[in-house]
DNA sequence: ATATATTACTACCTTTTTATAGTATTTAAT
DNA sequence: ATTAAATACTATAAAAAGGTAGTAATATAT
């Protein structure tokens, strides 16, 4: 019930670009300002490209901007690419001994609480987050 | 933004245990009805007790009973013992990267999120699942 | 054309989680 | 006292997740 590392820098990636105003981010440049391990980082990077949320350009002074408009990339999208909810589990609904025809004892309570979860992470988008807290570059920390 | 095997199975032998009428059920039993890896599952039943959900007998006959009434047994708690969410964060809200001083971008809308998760699986205990999903033990399969 | 600053790809290593195996312990029924 | 049906403990194996390293590819500034 909580999210797994990776989802983890992701988020804190994504959230990271959204509320500056740079015009590029090399990964070196968010490894030292994130302090996320700088291969992994890296790869995470390219992920994130081919997921769609970002492009790249690896050329000099290259790095990775947005993709899309950050109204178009809430949290729940984000959580779902990287953990595969949705390819992951065998019954749509989410466990992997709950089937049709008998369902999981804990379906139902579980199922609740997850969409209720759900629901906040797909109402807020990287746009709500950079309203909320962008940072002047000027005095960028 | 799911939760673990190790949690799942501990959630299905609650369930399962909680909305039946036996006495007393063995760890070969819960593994012929539930499917969870025998040895993986004893060991998991032995956790449950140490957690105080369950007491053991280990004689002729034995197996584990609930320890405590099932309204004082809520989904979260159990959850919350099994993923030690307490334990491992070195951030009393949740996250490694998240200090006081300089808090997580993602801090606030994920903190929102899943209180309203941890909100419904408190809500829900034991002894609502009984009551809503109640096996009766004739034509019990 | 070349050098350079960047990302991309692939293989591998480490740590954590999940699962198994062997043996010891418990205690009621006999 | 012995047997037997159960759990308890400890070590280890297998699988998945997290992280590292080396090298290739890209394409612009020079």
């Amino acid at each position: 019930m909580i999210l797994n590392k990776t989802t983890e820098y992701a988020l804190t990636i994504l959230g990271f670009m959204a509320t500056r105003n740079e015009n590029m981010y090399s990964a070196e440049y968010l490894h030292q300002q994130l302090n996320i391990p700088c291969r992994y980082l890296r790869r995470l990077l390219t992920d994130l490209s081919k997921h769609g949320f970002l492009k790249s350009s690896s050329v000099r002074n290259g790095g990775f901007v947005f993709a899309k408009d950050l109204k178009e990339i809430n949290l729940a999208l984000v959580i779902n690419k990287l953990e595969g909810i949705d390819a992951i589990c065998t019954c749509i609904l989410g466990f992997s001994c709950c089937i049709v025809d008998k369902p999981w004892i804990m379906h139902e309570p579980w199922m609740e609480a997850r969409s209720k979860m759900v629901e906040t992470l797909t109402n807020t988008t990287l746009a709500d987050l950079k309203e909320k807290y962008q940072i002047d570059p000027i005095k960028n920390i």
